[in-house]
DNA sequence: TCTGGGGTCCTAGGACCC
DNA sequence: TCTGGGGTCCTAGGACCC
């Protein structure tokens, strides 16, 4: 593949710092946000912020601040194991409407700058900068990744001057490098790796930094004596390939050398759409029945109203179940035609439960909805037979 | 006092059809 | 009566990501 400049956006501290936006006497302060979980201390509103010292219930933090960071609290993290190592951060319950919106801003504003973008979530996208590199250095005596840096530095400013936020750009040859150069100079930073760079820059990383290598296969990579990314690049293949498969495996290789012929894709149609909810206490399925069948009613006409809303029927509706000891289990079951209707749902997922031993208490309750197609769409409707 | 909610992709076995 | 290989769909679970 011919060369290519390959950023990957991430906007820093993305839900604290729309927040931050909203009330900037808290900037400077350890601030996480999360939970959503009513505390007693969502009554006490007004301008008192709770601490997570005072933080009951079973929520994470979705963002930390970097001043909250400093005390060894991250993503992820339980707010009550949170609460021990900072428990005078600031605790804010999470408002997705409010960072939908950001997150559409500063993405029209990098779509102004450089149009090709893939979606990856919220507050992350790659961009594809090729065609705008070649643009600008045809012909001329121009070192092209400065010109990439430019380009960088120019999206970073339009994205700060429509927000007020800011973000870290990494700029490489493809996806895969980027989304570790952008974590290289966090906050407000740009970082540039060339191919050239791999070894001197990646290899002496920690394999878990490699995106699509979690804590399972640093795990067992650790086992193997694998700690960084030059150890991974240096072990034989077959070997890999013995140990985690012949697609996992090979791809960790390929990862570990810095070769990702991956292209940023515009545009995917979504495989599946769900809703799921964690109780504030464990259910017990026989005492508490009547407020199970509620909260699975709910769930079913939420999900109906979602895939209404955003045009998408679904054929293959799953059930999804975590009892007290965090076992997860999942049923499915497939009907004839699409729906998006709530009472389909409902009875497809009813017919999945009744499949599931219940001797625990119930601590998650999920409704998915797969196999998806747009109703009214030709290509999904049955044609008649001919004879 | 552990561990949210919304997704994607992969594997593997069995059914079923050609 | 026995045997085979390939393709696709369905289901369950798990790893991983934001």
């Amino acid at each position: 593949m011919s060369q290519r400049f390959i950023a990957h956006l991430d906007m820093d501290a993305f839900y604290a710092s729309v927040e931050l936006l909203r009330y900037p006497e808290l900037r400077g302060r350890p601030v996480v946000i999360g939970g959503r979980r009513r505390s007693v201390q969502d009554a006490a509103a007004g301008t008192v912020f709770p601490t997570l010292r005072d933080y009951t219930g079973r929520g994470v933090i979705t963002t930390a601040t970097y001043e909250a960071r400093a005390f060894g609290v991250n993503s992820g993290m339980g707010l009550m194991k949170a609460a021990k190592l900072a428990p005078d951060a600031l605790l804010l319950p999470a408002d997705f409407d409010e960072y939908r919106r950001y997150s559409r801003m500063f993405k029209d504003a990098v779509r102004a700058v450089a149009p090709h973008i893939e979606d990856r979530g919220i507050d992350e996208i790659y961009i594809d900068l090729t065609n705008l590199v070649m643009l600008e250095t045809a012909g001329k005596a121009l070192d092209p990744w400065v010109r990439a840096r430019d380009i960088a530095v120019n999206i970073q400013q339009m994205v700060h001057e429509t927000t007020g936020l800011s973000c870290s750009i990494g700029v490489t040859p493809n996806k895969l490098l980027s989304k570790i150069a952008s974590e290289f100079d966090k906050p407000a930073g740009i970082t540039i790796l060339r191919d050239s760079d791999t070894v001197t820059r990646v290899w002496p990383l920690a394999v878990r930094k490699i995106n699509g290598i979690g804590p399972k296969a640093n795990a067992r990579l650790e086992t193997l004596g694998i700690h960084t990314v030059g150890d991974l690049a240096k072990t034989d293949p077959s070997l890999l390939i013995e140990q985690f498969g012949k697609s996992y495996g090979a791809w960790m290789y390929e990862a570990a050398h810095g070769r990702d012929e991956r292209a940023v894709t515009t545009y995917s149609e979504p495989k599946s759409i769900s809703r799921e909810t964690t109780f504030e206490n464990d259910l017990h399925p026989v005492a508490d029945r009547d407020q199970l069948t509620q909260i699975f009613t709910d769930l079913c006409i939420k999900l109906a109203g979602d895939l209404q809303r955003k045009g998408y029927a679904g054929k293959t509706i799953g059930l999804k179940l975590r009892f007290d000891n965090f076992k997860t289990i999942t049923r499915d079951h497939t009907i004839d035609a699409p729906t998006q209707d709530a009472a389909m749902i409902r009875r497809a997922a009813g017919a999945c439960l009744k499949r599931v031993p219940l001797d625990r208490r119930i601590r998650l309750l999920g409704v998915r909805v797969g196999s998806l197609s747009r109703p009214g769409d030709i290509s999904t409707v049955r044609a008649p037979a001919l004879f």
